[in-house]
DNA sequence: CATGTTCGCGAGTGC
DNA sequence: GCACTCGCGAACAT
């Protein structure tokens, strides 16, 4: 996407460091699967197998997470999971159980029913307009299953005014349309047009994937041995692939890696750097940690124990020489690489991490609301998981608190989360599974993605808004709007409209709050003018049919 | 053109 | 560690 070798990518603020460009960046972390897929497969192995074809299966890439921890995690997980899920979710578990007659049918979603009723491509489909078949397939409860095109919108909308507890002041934004004028419906099928086409333009090639990929997972296995091989400190790392790239959410080009190196540290003290509750200092606890040597008045370093990680990425590079280590950038947690493949200027992160096995941080509290979306077991099972934090701070690291420079001081990171969510986004299991209805949530967000991208080309003012803005963003509109039929797949231009409304409203109120950490503001940074301004062009796209993607 | 199938990659699992 | 398996999403076929 726009630009690889910038200063810093921005990358969640969690990860990247603060500046920009257009991705948002998550971390990712080889967690145990949610329970929800292992069921779903188990029982998928069940009834229904597969043929299994032979695959010519490369790599053999290793998760390997710090043993010790995986076992435990996993051995919650599992446990958690068949529990809860018998008992608390009815819907699904009934599901599972029960795939083949008509799941949900009895339930809450009548959808599932219409859908199994209609399978797709039976002759009862055929007949319809491509844009009917659609809205068949999609959810509806049963009042709104007739004149479906029309409805549609106010369907939304309802479910989002039904839920949107949080919603500020309602500017909206023009009318998601008017029922019945057929003139707006005409145009916004040409607006369902344009970001269909968009996206299929937003589309990673197979083959362009398949050679990037390659030549960054071998310089990634290449770091990693040479970390194992020849230092202490950072020999226990586990690569985290995070990032959009590994998230499906990777728009244009494969052009962006980020990895993540965590080191596992047991027992330490952290302490808010701050009052946002985003960054952090570390103390260690036991004495033998090979990490001591990063210390700093006890403390334990940011700066230093990248600075030494950042050689030894130097070092391992400089046999890879079309790998090229691009300039240190202050306050970022990335040692950036750069190599082109094939006129593709690949652009690889590796981020020093710590992962920290404890209870998140207080400030986290009030975080991650997604219990009406989700589930409250899914949330816990996530409060289980580690944190991570990177060496991240924010201005000339000079500043100084209770004897800790800035520069010394780390950020958490949830990236792990971020993509366990995104991969499990649906409040029903079988959401975008092959057996499920397809939503657009990650449709909409890599549409907002892109806008963002080409606003930014076209106003530098505007270089301080990133990817994770967006990603947030689409996070609390999942919030808000739990339903997977609130984000049918034919419901594409609606939706993305709708999350046009929010991520305008957070612009207009200058108040983007962290997923995770809701005190801290992802916008404070930025002037309410510059927000006022990107909430303008962004609402003069949405009501001129966005220009900006033809 | 829409739908179904194949393919490549990432990633989990079990030996 | 390795081989196998599966899900996802792009590409291809029908």
């Amino acid at each position: 996407m726009t630009g690889r070798g910038r200063t810093c990518k921005a990358k969640s603020p969690d990860i990247k460091c603060a500046k920009s460009t257009s991705k948002p960046e998550e971390i990712k972390h080889e967690s145990p699967p949610r329970c929800t897929r292992k069921d779903f497969k188990e029982e998928k192995q069940k009834g229904a197998t597969k043929e299994q074809k032979p695959k010519v299966q490369k790599k053999t890439s290793s998760s390997d997470e710090n043993p010790s921890a995986q076992s435990i995690r996993k051995e919650k997980t599992t446990k958690h999971f068949t529990e809860e899920v018998s008992k608390q979710q009815s819907t699904p578990a009934d599901n599972k159980k029960a795939p083949v007659q008509g799941r949900q049918a009895e339930t809450t979603e009548p959808v599932t029913k219409s859908k199994k009723m209609q399978p797709k491509g039976t002759t009862e489909d055929s007949p319809k307009t491509t844009k009917e078949k659609k809205c068949v397939r999609k959810e509806k409860s049963p009042e709104q299953s007739r004149e479906e095109t029309k409805v549609q919108p106010e369907d939304i909308k309802t479910a989002k005014t039904c839920n949107a507890k949080d919603k500020i002041p309602e500017t909206k934004m023009q009318p998601v349309r008017p029922k019945e004028n057929p003139k707006a419906d005409r145009c916004e099928g040409k607006v369902d047009t344009i970001l269909s086409t968009t996206l299929n333009k937003l589309k990673i090639k197979r083959d362009e994937k398949s050679y990037t990929s390659k030549v960054v997972n071998e310089l990634v296995d290449a770091i990693l041995s040479h970390l194992k091989q020849n230092t202490q400190c950072f020999k226990e790392a586990v690569p985290l692939r995070t990032g959009s790239y590994y998230e499906n959410l990777k728009i244009s080009n494969p052009d962006e890696f980020d990895v993540m190196l965590a080191i596992p540290v047991d027992r330490v003290d952290v302490s808010p750097f701050g009052d946002d509750g985003a960054f952090y200092s570390v103390e260690l606890k036991r004495g033998n940690s090979p990490l001591k040597r990063f210390e700093e008045s006890s403390t334990l370093s940011a700066s230093k124990m990248l600075g030494e990680f950042r050689a030894e990425v130097k070092e391992c590079a400089k046999k890879y020489t079309e790998w090229e280590v691009t300039r240190k950038k202050k306050g970022c947690p990335a040692v950036t690489l750069i190599r082109t493949v094939q006129s593709i200027t690949v652009s690889l992160d590796i981020v020093l991490s710590l992962v920290v096995k404890s209870s998140w941080p207080s400030f986290t509290k009030e975080g991650l609301q997604i219990d009406s979306w989700l589930g409250t077991k899914v949330k816990r099972e996530y409060k289980w998981e580690p944190y991570y934090l990177v060496p991240k701070f924010e201005g000339r690291g000079t500043k100084e608190k209770d004897g800790v420079l800035a520069k010394d001081t780390w950020r958490v990171s949830f990236s792990h989360i971020e993509k366990a969510i995104l991969k499990n986004h649906g409040s029903q299991k079988t959401c975008c599974e092959k057996e499920g209805e397809r939503c657009c949530r990650k449709d909409c967000l890599k549409l907002l993605k892109h806008l963002l991208s080409l606003l930014k080309e076209n106003n530098s003012s505007f270089e301080k808004f990133c990817s994770y803005h967006a990603k947030t963003t689409l996070l609390h509109a999942c919030c808000s709007r739990t339903k997977d039929t609130d984000w049918g797949a034919s419901s594409l231009s609606q939706c993305f409209r709708l999350l046009l409304e929010d991520f305008v409203s957070h612009l207009e109120e200058g108040i983007l709050n962290n997923f995770f950490i809701p005190t801290q503001n992802l916008l404070s940074s930025l002037s309410r003018n510059t927000c006022n301004s990107l909430a303008r062009c962004i609402r003069e796209e949405c009501d001129k049919g966005f220009p900006i993607f033809k």
